[in-house]
DNA sequence: TGGACATTTCGCTCAGGGTCGAAGGATGTC
DNA sequence: GACATCCTTCGACCCTGAGCGAAATGTCCA
């Protein structure tokens, strides 16, 4: 009597992201920006027509988008869980060895604070879900009254992200930090205004964000001031 | 300039995962179990040397422990990282069609009740996180004091599981129903004893439980016989 | 219309790895 | 001690798929 597996076909998956190439494609596309396919080829150090084959099957399997525009074809990953199965992945990952002084820098960068797909992770990220937690502002998986006053006034569109399909504020397990920092609707959300008002900006490491002296006023003020002494270490 | 990827080496192990004949073996493991050689060949449909040829690239790659017991050989996940990625991956898979009315009765067990690694998932585990919320015993991520107290009674190790150093209270994304059950060191913990207590039986079919009459009566005297029949139906 | 650029398609080469049967170890049983 | 059982190693086979250069397609600009 054979056994017949009803579970979802995971192989075939697995496989678009076993090849090294379409690995480094993957992560390249992980901070939720659309790349164009030249540039994807030169980060994955590939021919453009390599590196064209690899973004084909990419797309065939439903792990990417693509969006035409000019003689461009910008490639962006499909959906967040694209991402979170990236991540969950780089949990049980080997992280390769640190050769130069320039990566160990780039590293510390983005343990300090990066984007996990479309919401703020690494340290920042951790400590943007404490104070959030310890003010009172959300609690049980949801925002408290306080929270949903202290989000209305910063501007976050709380509605919206409730309506979503996504799961509203669910914790995000950090790869560098092994605590959780906040995901989901809510998550993507505040991380949109947080750049918008430009209160962090976009690293030249690729998914790394760094703190604005207005980025660091504004949390101050919004969180108050004795919050953010007494929170995380955020050097 | 290159860009340097400092990301965790996903690929080594995403290969692992893209062969069919050991995602199978994976998927076979997936009920946290240890099997031996011999049968997870049966059961992934290949001979007894290519499954070990598999099941020693799954062990060299850490993602599968073995307990050398006599002249058999038992293979099981090496954690619930493991198990969760497995998870994370089935949730962005196409599920293949349906072909026999057995397999049809077998997925419909599986979406009833079944184990999602070593906690309840499927309708029963999505119930089960529906009543600890509802009732008001877990909140914020964490057990409220009447929660402590219902779990304490029905004899789960309450302080074990906080002491783990794997995440508490986690929700767990259903990839069947789409919503979520309790997952981490308390689920896990809350399941053992309902195994223990006979209440949840593991079925015929590999990850499937089924819920006793000892079970039907337990559950609804701890939550109060309205809370079950106001809950999700489960027939 | 012609030329520059971005991307894909084509044709080809080549390495890696999945598969099995048979043989070799290791362990328990009579 | 001889045999059966469980598992691994070995040798051989075959096939998928990653890689590149060159040519074709499509798009923008003058």
């Amino acid at each position: 009597m054979e056994y017949i597996a009803r579970d979802a076909d995971i192989a075939p998956v697995a496989a678009l992201i076993a090849d090294p190439t379409r690995a480094a494609i993957l992560t390249a596309l992980l901070d939720g920006r659309a790349l164009a396919a030249g540039e994807l080829a030169r980060m994955a150090g590939v021919s453009a027509a390599t590196a064209s084959a690899h973004l084909a099957r990419l797309l065939e399997g439903g792990l990417v988008d693509v969006v035409r525009q000019g003689r461009h074809r910008y490639y962006r990953l499909s959906g967040h869980e694209v991402a979170e199965v990236l991540e969950v992945l780089a949990r049980i990952s080997a992280r390769p060895p640190v050769r130069s002084l320039r990566q160990s820098r780039q590293a510390r960068r983005l343990e300090e604070a990066r984007t996990c797909y479309d919401h703020l992770a690494g340290r920042a990220g951790v400590s943007l879900l404490d104070r959030l937690v310890r003010g009172g502002h959300l609690a049980g998986g949801d925002l408290t009254e306080s929270g949903e006053r202290l989000l209305s006034r910063l501007g976050v569109d709380v509605a919206g992200a409730r309506g979503s399909r996504r799961r509203f504020a669910p914790e995000c397990l950090d790869w560098t930090e092994r605590r959780a920092h906040l995901g989901g609707a809510l998550g993507a959300a505040i991380t949109e205004v947080l750049f918008e008002r430009g209160w962090y900006r976009r690293d030249s490491v690729p998914r790394a964000v760094t703190l604005t002296d207005a980025g660091q006023e504004g949390l101050a003020e919004l969180f108050g001031s004795k919050e953010l002494t007494s929170g995380t270490p955020v050097t």
